[in-house]
DNA sequence: TTGAAAGCGCTAACAC
DNA sequence: GTGTTAGCGCTTTCAA
């Protein structure tokens, strides 16, 4: 139970250390009697560099810039703050200064200008929520320029020039909503699909949770009345009156953002304990409303796993060069008022 | 953006490097001149000592063995082997060797032997999945006098002497399945608990998943008829074809153990689609049946993730000086049909 | 093409 | 008490 190190190597070859190091990283300028004595050695035994040491030699330290909505604003984002901190503490004793950079979610202009502080920073990475599409695509240039490695979380944009995506597969997503809807929905009731105040740029990922739920159901061959409806936030007791009057029967409503506190607000003023309600993202207002059974269940974002571990590939890849993976998809979790402590503890 | 060093501070604080160490860690023999003069630099800065650089002083190599159920035995424990080998890869390179080693679960005999041997090899740590109680207990003590860290995963049995446990809430999982249960039974149907296969020494933390189940809905005030059987598996079709025979109206079961693939097998057989099943773990099988709809839902008790992060929090103890927590309980996972994909990528 | 040597930050042994 | 020094494993420079 010894580990090897290339001072051993280099005895077991008969060569020195910098021989074996030429020929570890294939610098060249290894006569090919060194490189077979060496190669011979090295096919014997199972060599790991000692990364520790590696890295050591590698003193330098590296700016991780993070990007993302300011959480006072859209407190979807607060628990982005928590991972982020996370990563702070962890990693600041390897060298690796990590900074948070708040924009206003409404503003594309605030984006803009958040983004251009970052650029004259020069950061070795960016972590980026990238909420607006084609202004992303511009800054991703600026910052591909700069040799910054760009990496993005929660927004599934295919971009280019860009190493790393950690969100969810928010069609899959949709599904799962669709199934659980299945198994708790009266027969008969109607069912109603609400976005809550989301604007164009966002949509498109928006309407893929509708697609996917909409998709189990034609799967199953139920064709349910299926209504969509668009809210914006002021609007929405004058709209929940009329969706959910008597008449219209729709008492099972899925959510496709973490707004759904609002419509749960709804139905516990209004005593409507028929309805069912599914939606996404574990906001203190909605863990309320789980736990008083007004919402059955949410579908788990974990906006905080997302963030850390889009720095955590950062950080593996400037200390240890590990690849960073182009695509991670965290698992959709399912959230009901019995094990939403289990992942609340979790987080810590 | 700079890090501080040792030598660094020593500078600013116009003593030695030697001192500043041993002021850093309280090593005594240090003026109080000295002593202040290093505290004064302390305090204005934020000093983070380069783990990296500190455990690569530490040249040492660290034994830790894992002591787990054969998984040819019991396939439960199949996923442990990749957690066990991941850590194994990522661990190589810091000095730390992870050996697995294989008992028989259904012996007692087997588990103390393969821990007398464990014991013979000196390790700086086991992490142990403890099966038998009893016989824990001793062996615990055994390893105590080596100076042997002792950790421990899925099985909550409390010991002194321990630093780790890693699993999950068994009483909170049953109160997660009989909430599900509650949601997708049909009305008026009979609720059913089937233990399979359980001896004495496992029956004990069974139970607490039944006890969960139940307090769940007796906290619901539904009086249903829960009824509970404990079945061995050679026996289980003739003992299904009484439990689900038509006149008692038993619909819904939940099985408390990863073994319910076997319950679902014998609904498929039987074309029995309006019994609702709910069970443990996603075994290849139980994995089989959720997509054919013969189960409902699975409990995810992740024993991958479990020994993967039993060994992760030694790995940080020994190279890092990170605190062990005492207790680390993993989330509660709800795995239906169209989420499942979501979670096995991840394990990638 | 090769070996020797310096140095990353930290620790610990050893002189003074 | 204090400063100096060697060395952990690896990389890189430089002289041969």
């Amino acid at each position: 139970m010894k580990t090897y190190t290339i001072k051993r190597i280099a005895e077991l070859a008969g060569v020195s250390k910098g021989t074996v190091d030429r020929v570890l990283h294939k610098r060249g300028k290894v006569s090919a009697k060194a490189l077979d004595k060496v190669s011979k050695v090295l096919k014997e035994i199972d060599y790991k560099p000692n990364l520790l040491a590696r890295s050591l030699k590698n003193t330098r330290t590296y700016h991780i810039c993070v990007v993302l909505p300011d959480s006072t604003i859209d407190s979807f984002w607060k628990p982005c703050n928590d991972g982020i901190q996370e990563a702070i503490d962890e990693f600041a004793s390897f060298g690796i200064f990590i900074e948070p950079f708040l924009f206003d979610p409404r503003e594309v202009d605030s984006f803009k200008k958040v983004n251009a502080k970052v650029l004259t920073m020069v950061p070795d990475a960016v972590l980026i929520a990238p909420l607006f599409h084609k202004e992303t695509v511009q800054i991703v240039h600026k910052y591909k320029n700069l040799n910054t490695v760009i990496s993005k979380f929660n927004n599934p944009v295919e971009i280019e020039n860009t190493q790393n995506f950690v969100g969810q597969d928010l069609y899959r997503s949709g599904r799962v909503a669709g199934n659980l809807m299945d198994a708790i929905r009266k027969k008969e009731s109607g069912i109603g699909i609400i976005h809550i105040d989301e604007d164009i740029e966002n949509a498109i990922y928006i309407k893929e949770k509708e697609r996917g739920f909409r998709d189990y159901f034609k799967e199953k061959e139920k064709s349910y009345q299926i209504e969509t409806y668009n809210l914006k936030e002021d609007e929405l007791k004058v709209k929940l009156n009329g969706i959910l009057s008597a008449n219209k029967g729709v008492k099972s409503i899925f959510v496709t953002t973490s707004k759904i506190h609002r419509v749960a607000q709804y139905i516990h003023d209004r005593n409507l304990d028929d309805v069912k309600l599914i939606g996404y993202d574990l906001l203190p207002e909605n863990i309320d409303f789980l736990l008083k059974k007004k919402i059955r269940f949410l579908i788990h974002q974990n906006p905080r796993k997302q963030v850390y571990l889009g720095i955590k590939f950062l950080v593996d890849f400037f200390l240890f060069d590990k690849k960073i993976p182009a695509k991670s998809l965290l698992p959709i979790d399912i959230i009901s008022s019995e094990n939403i402590a289990s992942y609340i503890d979790e987080s810590k």
